[in-house]
Parts: C-alpha cells; sequence; structure tokens
DNA sequence: GGTGATATGTTATACTGTATCAAGTCAAAT
DNA sequence: ATTTGACTTGATACAGTATAACATATCACC
C-alpha cells in the first residue's frame, strides 16, 4: 500500500492502481472524474518527479484538452483537494499522491540531483503536535519537505 | 534564547537584539551588513509575520533604497543565507529567524487568521532522519511549515 | 423542461522570481 | 597612490506562477 521510496517498481500497474483508487474514490463520493482532471493526473503519474503547471498545461494543450492556465489550476486543485496529489511547495510544482483516497499532510522527499520526489509514510502531524501544544498552536495542515539526495543519486555522486 | 511562540514580549528589545546579533555574526565572518539589507532584516523584524518580497520591495522604494525587484531579493538572499531569515515556502514569503547566527530548518508556525508566524526550536531534520534512511534518502534541508490556528486566533473563533 | 450546482472556456492581469550587463565601492597588494 | 579583484548595487528586461472575473456549457434532479 505504501510507497516509501525510491525502488524499481512496476510503473505501469502502479499507474493503473492509482487511477482506479481515484476513479472509485470519485464514484464514492459523487465527485466528477471529468476527462481534464483524469488526464492530469495520468500526466503526474506518468514519472515520479514533480512536475510545474505550466509544463502540465503544454502537454493538456497538445491534446485540445485546454490551453488555458485557470484549466490545469482547477483540475490540479480538485486533485490536491481531494487527496490524489500534492503540492510541492518547495518547488512550486505537484506531484501524484501514492496513497490517494483522503486528504492527508504527506511527508515528501525531494533529490536535488534527479528531481525523483517520493512520499514518505511519516505523519509530521503527530510529531509535532507536543511541540506546538506547548506554544498554544493548533495544528491544521503541514508541509513537509526535506531536499537532498535519493539513493541512485548518491551512489552517482561517489563515482563523480 | 529560543522565541517558542506567540505570547506577548518586549518588541522594541526583540528587533534590538535581532539586529545586534546579525550585526556581531557578520563583524565576525567579514560579511557586509548594507543599508539595504540591514533595513530590509530591520523590515521583517517589525512585525512577526511573513511579508512578501514585492511589499518590503515598496517600503525600500519609498524610503530611496532601490526600487527593482533584484534588490529586495538579492538582500533577502543573503538574509537568508546566513540565517537572519527564513522564507516561508507555504506563503511564499520571508520572516524573520528568531534565533540567528547559523543556518538552519526551522519548524515554523503560521497563524492562517491573523498571519503571525513563529519559529519553534524543534529539529525536525532529526525526528524525520530514520524514516529517511529506511528510503536511503540522504537529507540537506527541510522545509517544516505548520498552518493553524495561534492561541489568540483560537480564543477569537471560540468567541465569533 | 426548468432550475441549481458544478465544470469549462476565455480574457486579462497580478504576483513571484531571475538573467544579464553596467557601474560603483572598498580593501588589500604592489 | 594606483591597480587589482571581490563584492555590492543599479537598471532593464523577461520568465515563471497563479488568480480574478465573467461567459458558457453540462449534468443531475425536481
Amino acid at each position: 500500500m505504501t510507497q516509501p521510496g525510491f525502488e524499481q517498481h512496476d510503473h505501469t500497474s502502479c499507474i493503473a492502481s492509482a487511477l482506479a483508487s481515484a476513479e472509485s474514490h470519485c464514484a464514492e463520493n459523487k465527485l466528477q472524474f471529468t476527462p481534464v482532471r483524469r488526464r492530469v493526473l495520468e500526466i503526474l503519474l506518468s514519472q515520479h518527479k514533480a512536475m510545474a503547471a505550466y509544463d502540465i498545461l503544454g502537454q493538456l494543450a497538445q491534446e485540445g484538452l485546454g490551453s488555458q492556465p485557470p484549466v490545469v489550476y482547477r483540475a490540479l486543485d480538485f486533485l490536491v483537494t481531494n487527496g490524489f496529489a500534492h503540492k510541492v511547495e518547495k518547488l512550486n510544482a505537484y506531484m501524484a499522491c501514492s496513497h490517494p483516497g483522503e486528504s492527508h499532510s504527506p511527508a515528501i522527499m525531494i533529490c536535488r540531483a534527479c528531481g525523483a520526489v517520493a512520499e514518505s509514510s511519516w505523519a509530521p502531524v503527530s510529531a509535532f503536535r507536543k511541540v506546538a501544544d506547548e506554544a498554544g498552536f493548533q495544528i491544521e495542515r503541514m508541509v513537509v519537505e526535506a531536499e537532498g539526495l535519493c539513493p541512485i543519486c548518491q551512489q552517482q555522486e561517489g563515482a563523480a
């Protein structure tokens, strides 16, 4: 279920299962999984990297699915709100969620060398709650992003 | 030393000590604490909120300290690099650091109601390291930001 | 078939950030 | 005291990110 890291995997089935999961979640909750939304999620799923909104828009435009910024931003908003994707604040970019279905606060790892992103199953909110309580602060959402090197790029750095 | 929360304090001395600390750190490390840089830090220190770069620029312009974007972005870059300020990724905005002197990865609390920001002394990197290790990921920097309600705004919400 | 809610199309614009090159400043070395 | 070099600032232009506002379309439900 969880997708903790950067390891190799069957990406075709990875995409298929994420799409199926989104589809069934939308059906259950009477959400419209429209062509644009579906296509944006597919594009995000196509690689485990964060994508800029305008890059996604470029692909959509090629396919005749809309060519203006609001199109892609609205689709992204839908996907993020419903937990199918996340915004990577550090990069101003977007990534597909590895375990969709409900909104959550993920901890994201970003490789500064290859741009790969991965979502850990760690729940930062619970870890931070004690500290926040001391300050009287009530947490509603958290952004947790680590920048560094993925396993593969660590080897490459060592070699180079 | 640490400035964990949202409580009342002597803000005048808060500003003065932060400026003095920055000044001495620059002297020790042969860094130039130029008028623009100093003024930008003062502006950030003037309130415990995050400020947009262009708002800072607006103030600078009024004072004749430069009116083009690079001026403020360069100053902010200096302040962030040297640990006198932080970028709040979630807001695309900047805040003064509460315990300057060296670069670090802070955990920031953002009040969604009043916009106040506070920096906790929690070290998220050490908390996350174990999880990252499992994925073979080597952390270099972390962004940790919690959005929610500060103590004061919690009361107001209750009242309203 | 009308109505309301949701989604999309379209135009325009605001906000955030950087590349580039020219000019100034200051300290240290000759 | 000049030259050199590192650093800082000035200024123009532009790239990238995001939203406001309004019109149109679609669909579910009454």
